[in-house]
Order: C-alpha cells, then sequence, then structure tokens
DNA sequence: ACGGAAATTGACTGTTTGATAAAACTCTAT
DNA sequence: ATAGAGTTTTATCAAACAGTCAATTTCCGT
C-alpha cells in the first residue's frame, strides 16, 4: 500500500517552484520580507500572482522554504571542519570556504543578513539550538588547538564571528566594497585580493614579527 | 534686511523632530525603509500620522534626514587616524573606537547596514565619492606604515574592510551573537571579550610565533 | 487678554498589496 | 480521444498604506 503523503511534484509543478524561488531571493535579499512583494516574485518569475500563489499560498511560505534550503549549505563549511586535520590548514580552508560562498551565493549571504538584521523572527529559535551548539562543540575543538599550542590563545567564539564577518562582507556590503575599490580590473581580481589579505590577516596578523 | 532663509525652530518644532527621528531610528533599522509605516513611526513618536506629516512631508524626508545625521559621525573615527601617530597604537585605537560605536549606537549601524544591504539606492553617490577618497587618503597613509617596516605587508583597503565589518558584526549580528554566546554575564563582559579578541587577531594573528 | 502663527486632529482619497473564487484552459495517463 | 487532475487566468476583495485637507486647538509675543 502507498500511503506516502508525498505529493509526489509533476514536471511543471517542480520547474515552476524553482523559477519563484529563484525570483523570491532576487527580491528578498535586496529588499526583505517586507519590502518584496508577491506581484514583484510573479514577475520575476514570469508568471501572474495568482498562479505563483497556487504553489506557494503564502508570502511567507515562499520566505520559508528559502530560508530552509538556506541553512544546510549555510553552516556546512563549518560543520566540516576537521579536529584531526592540521590547525592552520584547517583554518585556512575555512575561511576559503566561506570566501567562496559569498562569491558563489552572495544573495543567500544577503538574505540571512536581512533576516538577522531583523532580528531574526523566524530563526531565531534554529540560532539557539542548532547554531549555538555547533559552534560550542567546534569552539570545543579550537580550543584544544591552542592548549595545544598549536594556535595562538584567543576566545575561538569571536574567532569563529570574526570568520564569518569578514567573509560575508564581501556579499552583504558588495556595493560598497565595489564603490571605494573601483571598477573590477578583471576576472578574479577582487575575490583572490580578499583571500590573501584575510589569510595574512587571520594567521599573522598585522603587527611585524619585530 | 533678514533674507535669511532659515526656518529658525520653535522649542516644540526642536522636540517633536527629534521623537520622530528617533522613533524612526528604532524603525528603520529593524525593517529597512520599505518595511516600516508612517503610522509606526508616528506610534512610536506619540503623535498622530498627519502631525508627523506637518513636520516631514514625505517617509522618505525621515529617512535622508537620519542618513545625513549619520554619515560625518559614521565616518569620524577613520577619518581621525593619524599619520604621525604610532601605527599599532591607531590601529588599536580605530578598532577600539568602532567597536565603541557597535555597542553605542546599534540602530544606526544597522540603519547604515540595512541601506548599503539594499543597494544603497539612497547614498550611492556618496560611497562613491566622499567614502572612496577617504579610503584612499587612509590607505596611503597605511600604505607609508608597511613601508616603512611598521606593519606588515597587507592590502589597506581589504584591511579598512576587516576592521569594519568585525567591529559592525556586534550590532548588524547582535540576535545571532546573542543566541550564540548565551545570556549576558553581566555588565561589560560581551564587550570587553570582543574587544580583547580584536586586538589579538589584528596585531598577532592566529598562528603562533614557533 | 488677545490676535496671529504654530500645532494638532479627524475624516478622507487614491493606490498598493496579500489573498480568494470560480471559470477556463492544458496536460497526461489510459 | 477523453476524462480527470493539474494549471492558468480574469475578476475581485478587504486591509494596509502614504499622503492631503479643512477645521480646530494650542502656543506665545505683545
Amino acid at each position: 500500500m502507498d500511503h506516502s503523503p508525498e505529493p509526489r511534484k509533476t514536471r511543471i509543478q517542480a520547474e515552476n517552484e524553482e523559477r519563484i524561488l529563484d525570483s523570491a531571493l532576487d527580491a528578498f535579499s535586496l529588499h526583505g520580507f517586507r519590502g518584496t512583494t508577491v506581484d514583484q516574485i510573479a514577475e520575476g518569475a514570469g508568471m501572474s500572482k495568482p498562479n505563483l500563489l497556487y504553489y506557494f499560498r503564502r508570502k511567507q511560505d515562499i520566505y520559508e522554504a528559502l530560508i530552509d534550503r538556506l541553512l544546510d549549505t549555510w553552516l556546512e563549511p563549518l560543520e566540516s571542519l576537521d579536529e584531526t586535520g592540521d590547525p592552520i590548514r584547517e583554518l585556512r580552508m575555512y575561511i576559503r570556504r566561506k570566501l567562496e560562498m559569498s562569491r558563489d551565493y552572495p544573495r543567500e549571504s544577503r538574505l540571512f543578513a536581512n533576516e538577522v538584521l531583523q532580528g531574526a523572527p523566524r530563526i531565531h529559535r534554529m540560532l539557539e539550538t542548532r547554531l549555538k551548539s555547533l559552534v560550542e562543540e567546534k569552539s570545543k575543538v579550537i580550543s584544544g588547538w591552542m592548549k595545544a599550542g598549536r594556535l595562538n590563545t584567543a576566545d575561538p567564539r569571536h574567532m569563529i564571528f570574526a570568520i564569518w564577518s569578514t567573509t560575508q562582507h564581501y556579499a552583504d556590503f558588495d556595493v560598497q566594497v565595489r564603490a571605494v575599490l573601483g571598477p573590477d580590473r578583471g576576472g578574479e581580481g577582487r575575490f583572490e585580493d580578499a583571500a590573501r589579505f584575510l589569510e595574512t590577516l587571520f594567521l599573522d596578523g598585522l603587527k611585524p614579527r619585530a
């Protein structure tokens, strides 16, 4: 007996939901939840508003679907920080992966930033449970490295904050970064500059080794 | 002849404009421009909507007044970076002052973050002129320090970004920081922890001095 | 205490917005 | 090819919204 409550999707359904979520990500990441209209999302998805509401009954459902889909991807780099690896190498990789995410998924970063900036009304619980325990777990790993003399001593939780903020800055404050740095001199220049700087900062700091 | 176009303010006018701007800062910093309603601002300021619109004819005028008032304060710490001072000390002071601003003016920080996050539609020009030249000017100062061997070599513009992002993170992502760190253990604890960490990070980095 | 300027209010307008209902159309498995 | 599920559209609604206006009330210098 197939008691599966799964509403297995048709081709059209799968395609349209994808188009809606993509368009919604554009809009929500730029204007936030309240600043985005359903019409806007519908237009970006190339369909009428009632048609869109056939797939997602409420505006909030679209937003929540985006947040859900985002969270796993977002935490994965920290989750894969490996206790048995070389601390310097692990840190370097974590920073680079977070920076790559800012480059490759800036809309997702801005969506998350918007949500937290506005008091995280829809993910507050998750921050206090899942995120908190993940940070605690990885903080212990980092603390272990520090106690073993393999890293300078510093508060690991604030260290994680610093990695988050510096890397996400390139997605969230992209307009400001572009304005200050001027026209992009071709290709991967900006990204590589940032990666090089962050590596220097996090590993060596700015004070000369006298 | 008094051709002064100055609309010298009455006591009530000054008071009410202050109350309006304060309430608007609460609302805009939390919900962004489009997510904030005039009714909301009026209620927070303890007056009716038509009364509020007697002082600011359009919602946008309130927002722009806030942005204007914010900008000078916001850039002042970087402006006062002193070429003739001791580089390490100047850096330390800049970081500390920016962190203090996150602690003392979190609403202003979030307002700014909201604006930039949404593509900076109202301050784009200013970013490309005033902010850009300020960063260029101070980058030269920092470059000079580096060439003199008084700081490690690194891209000064990205260094400024790193200071902005790490310090503003404590205002803009306050909800997340609180969720992860758990209940505040009294007083200045959080702030001092952050200050200590950032000093270690920016000056010494995390790699042990073998 | 009085007169004009400043301040405040309630009632209102036109528009935008999230959401619904029902009818019309399209796809797909048999 | 056809029936029924799946999809789309037209028409519509009630609430929320920014902003206006005329009428009233309060303030303040004389």
